[in-house]
RNA sequence: GUGGGUGUAGCUCAGUAGGUAGAGCACCUGGUUGUGGCCCAGGCGGCCGCGCGUUCAAGUCGCGUCAUCCACCCCA
């Protein structure tokens, strides 16, 4: 039989690094709920069209990077390539929202983009996405990154660059895309690369931040798209740098920074490393006010983020291994179903316990119990007929004494919280 | 979609001018420790990615193919 592998750009995950996955998962639900923000499931299967007016049917994701496909019925669904159109789709088909009301939600779970997988990119990959609907104020905007700092701070990424842009608004950016085409065409079509001939018709913008010296050379002169918002939007800019500014987050103003998602506008935001290759960018965001009713629902404002799990995870160092409480191990093949009996009565007590499922020699299980990280080793010895010695072993000292079967769970159970506690003491803050 | 790199034991990698494969780690067994870790001895494990070709002979050379990685593009 040949073997089947999975297909490419879709990975498996499994310890340590599955455990730091759920650590940077468990993180964001706390933060998040700290914010406000409840957990949201939405399918990973929509209709196609969702995406096409969500996304944008121009985009390098609509046009190229789907996995879609016709149901039985005929009809074109996609795999998830981001989330935001699913979650807006659920608050309108299920009417959550009414004028006044500010709706804060998260959600998290895989993606889908039929890319070239490189690395910090893969053909599913996961996300956690966080949507704030119905405030248009500054304040939103600050809060969320505050969020977002918090969260990553507190996965432990401290050395991160928060880059910050304002892209205007359908009232001003038509008049910033035609001068900035303007300003390509008038530059000598000799000092664009080939890349950048191109760009300049399909997404202008991206020719901002172009590494190749004679492109940068043609940017250096282009118009700045901050300088040419209208005024609601400058108004708006302004007191997002200003709340910014007062407090202790560090943020480059970045005026290149373009989204690849036609709905941003306003506000826009990312979050890149240094250190993950040259997908760097960690989590990116930003307002996108026109989407709701653009969806079919109300007008109303709304703002949101993503991260990419893999991009963290590559950042988050890997978590020591868990170890086990309690290994029991059996001198003879007849008391392996005490142990197991024993097993049962300590976890029913939250500890964790394994024990071996075959017998083999004491060095065999004592190795097992070794490399289970185990804390304590119970050795299960004959007595004479129907009794049982137990003995305990602490496996930091060496240390070792004999107990009653009747007062193991409660004596072990103290141990345990006094060990828990000296582990934990030196990394409270 | 485009470019480049790499494919030899579970993992990380050696493999000399082509002569039918090796190390370290891991794993298993045993010795020494009261009964684990350290140490010692032994063992398991490889159609050298796959196919075709050159050759008396290919892991080693050529062609093709598949996989994987990195980069472009684009994005989280």
């Amino acid at each position: 039989m040949t073997m089947i592998q999975s297909g490419k750009g879709f990975v498996d995950l499994f310890p340590p690094k599955s455990d730091v996955f759920t650590v940077i998962e468990s993180t964001a639900r706390d933060v998040f709920t700290r914010y406000g923000c409840r957990e949201l499931r939405t399918p990973i299967i929509e209709f196609t069209e969702l995406f096409v007016r969500g996304i944008g049917d121009e985009t390098d994701v609509v046009q190229k990077e789907m996995y879609s496909f016709p149901d039985r019925k005929g009809r074109s669904m996609t795999l998830r390539p981001e989330a935001t159109a699913g979650v807006l789709r659920a608050c309108i088909q299920h009417k959550l929202l009414r004028q006044g009301d500010v709706l804060k939600f998260f959600t998290l779970g895989p993606m889908f983009r039929y890319e070239r997988p490189q690395m910090g990119r893969q053909r599913q990959f996961h996300q956690i996405n966080v949507e704030m609907l119905g405030a248009s104020s500054p304040l939103v905007d600050v809060d969320m990154l505050f969020m977002l700092h918090r969260f990553l701070s507190e996965i432990g990424l401290t050395s991160l660059e928060y880059q910050l842009n304002s892209l205007g608004c359908p009232a001003c950016r038509p008049a910033f895309q035609a001068s900035l085409e303007n300003h390509l065409r008038d530059a000598n079509p000799d000092d664009l690369c080939d890349d950048c001939r191109r760009r300049m018709h399909t997404n202008p913008l991206r020719v901002l931040d172009c590494k190749v010296p004679g492109c940068r050379a043609v940017a250096q002169g282009a118009p700045v798209i901050t300088e040419h918002n209208c005024a609601p939007c400058r108004t708006h800019f302004d007191a997002v740098i200003d709340l910014l500014g007062r407090s202790r987050l560090q943020i480059r103003l970045n005026p290149m920074l373009v989204r690849g998602l036609d709905y941003y506008q306003g506000t826009t935001f990312e979050v890149v490393s240094t250190d993950i290759g040259a997908q760097s960018s960690v989590a990116g965001g930003g307002r996108y006010d026109g989407l709701i009713r653009q969806l079919g629902g109300p007008d109303m404002p709304g703002i949101g983020f993503a991260c990419g799990l893999e991009r963290l995870a590559m950042l988050v160092p890997e978590q020591p291994e868990p170890g086990v409480d309690v290994f029991i191990v059996a001198q003879e093949e007849s008391l392996l179903e005490k142990a197991l009996e024993i097993a049962q009565l300590l976890r029913s007590r939250r500890l964790s316990v394994e024990f071996p499922y075959a017998q083999r020699s004491m060095k065999s299980q004592m190795r097992s119990a070794n490399k289970a990280g185990a804390r304590f080793v119970l050795m299960l010895d004959k007595a004479g007929q129907d009794q049982c010695s137990v003995q305990l072993k602490d496996m930091g000292s060496g240390e070792q004494q004999t107990l009653s079967e009747g007062h193991l769970a409660a004596y072990l159970e103290a141990r345990i919280a006094e060990y828990s506690r000296a582990i934990s003491r030196p990394g409270e803050q």
